[in-house]
Order: structure tokens, then sequence, then C-alpha cells
DNA sequence: CTTCCTGCAAAATGTTTGCATATCC
DNA sequence: GGATATGCAAACATTTTGCAGGAAG
């Protein structure tokens, strides 16, 4: 905890936002989880925040760019400390998550060849969905 | 509405489960639909049915695979009916979907081969976000 | 006439908002 | 001290569940 946070600081101090106990110790869990993590995750580590200021948190850390945002198919939002955009691998059984290294999809560039209707595209999301080892072995 | 519903037919008769108006029709609407369409969406041009009946009705087709459901990143699912399997833009204003014509993504092979944690891929999702046209010029 | 489906009411879940108080700088 | 954050309560949106009456085969 002690100055990983430059990065959060700045990001904050740019927009007049404040460097708070929660901002620092949601963004440092973010930082060190191998995996992204819901508001519940969170809130679980953190029984002494509101889930109100989880989820404000949360939203303005991907609103700020420094988290990005996840849809992974189930019924809540999913937050992942990112810089180097990669894609997923959810188990359709128990819900565990592993990363994928690189990015795997087609260029930006190479899609706004396929579209009639959009001027520009800014990004995407590709996941993969399937049985992890342990839910496969306990049949 | 002749007869284009052997499909539906047969996958819920297999099932031992009733062909009902509410089925017929809200397959038809998806089958003729040029984009996944919500529950809200479905229930907007059927009032008279119930929105519970509809979301049971879309859950079931999904179990039943003869339509899929998406997550579009946005608070709701959408559901389509694709029997082949393609990808998405959407807006990040307005919400507009359009469908791109062909798969791009990796094979699901050449991801197994990239995971420790997983026994089997079952299927992905590949979609793009950006700006469209009518937004763009609309400023 | 039995089984499955639907509507209604109610609940569950995830997320957002309003406002008074607390914290940061 | 002034601006921004937080906690609490309450609202909201989407989706799910329980149960009694209705339709399908």
């Amino acid at each position: 905890m002690i100055n990983l946070n430059g990065e959060l600081k700045g990001a904050l101090e740019k927009n007049g936002q404040k460097i708070t106990k929660a901002r620092t110790v949601i963004f440092e869990l973010l930082k060190k989880s191998q995996k992204p993590l819901s508001a519940q995750e969170i809130q679980k580590k953190f029984t002494d925040f509101d889930r109100v200021t989880i989820y404000r948190t949360l939203e303005q850390f991907s609103r700020l760019g420094i988290v990005s945002k996840l849809a992974l198919g189930g019924d809540r939002a999913y937050f992942e400390y990112a810089p180097v955009h990669h894609h997923h691998i959810v188990c359709k059984n128990c819900g565990t998550i592993e990363e994928l290294s690189e990015c795997l999809a087609p260029k930006n560039m190479s899609i706004s060849k396929k579209t009639k209707k959009f001027a520009k595209i800014s990004h995407h999301s590709l996941e993969f969905f399937g049985t992890c080892t342990s839910c496969h072995n306990r049949h």
C-alpha cells in the first residue's frame, strides 16, 4: 500500500476527486487480484464499507478508465484492473474465471469495414464459456 | 405463421412441452427480427401476455437451444434466433444493435490449448461497441 | 382428465438516488 | 471552510418464485 497508488492518485487528482480509504483499498484489491471481481466479492472483503460506496467507487474507476467493467453473462457486473487488454473463460457450472493472456479478436479496423451503420468502433468484449477441470472431474 | 413452427414444435414435443399461443408468437417474432430483442421489447409487442410468461418462455427457448441469450453489456438480457453464430456491434450511446455476418473469433480448439484450468470450451461471445452513424452525426 | 402453462401477487437480486453527516485538502 | 465522499434509507429495474385457475393433448 506504500505507493502503488501513484496511478490512482493521478487519475483522481486530475478530476478534482479525493484520495480516500475506500478508493485506495478497493483499487489495491483489484490490482492484486488475478481475476475480475464483482461488487459483492469486494464487499465481502471490506464489510466496513457500505455496498453503495463500493458501487460508486467501481463506477467511478470505470469512468476514469482505470478499471474495466465486464459483462460475463451472469446477472452481475465484474471489474478488473487490466492495463493490458485480454479475455476470459468462465465456467458455466461454478462461475470460475480464468484470464487468457493476449487479445485474440480481430482488429477494430477490420470490423469497421463490415458495418454499414457504425461510424466508430471503440472496444470489444470476447469471452469464452466452458467447464473447468474441477467441475468436469466432479462429473 | 402457417408452418414456420416445425422447428419449435419438434423441440417442445421432444421434451413433453406444449405448443401454446405465447410460445408460437414469441418464437415467430424472434425469428423474423433482424436484431436481438429484450424481454421488454417483446412485451411491448404483446401487451396481452404477462411479462412473467415472456421471461419464462425466453428462458425455456434458451434452455432448449432454439434461441441464444446474449449479454450485451447493459443491464438486461437479449435473445435472438441465430441458427448461424455471429457477433454484434452495439452503440454505446443509443443502444442500437447491428449484426455482423460471420464468426470472427478463434476456434475453441485453439483456446483449449491456452487454458490450464478448463476441460472443455463450449461457446464464446464476441461483441463490439462503438458509435453508430446517426449518433455520430447528431454529435 | 392429467399434465403442463399462464397470470397475478409477491419476493429476490443487483444497482441507483437523495440527503444529512463525515472526511479530505 | 469549502468541496467532495460516505452511510443509511429508500427507490428502481430486472428477473424469479409460489400458487390457483386455465388450456393443451
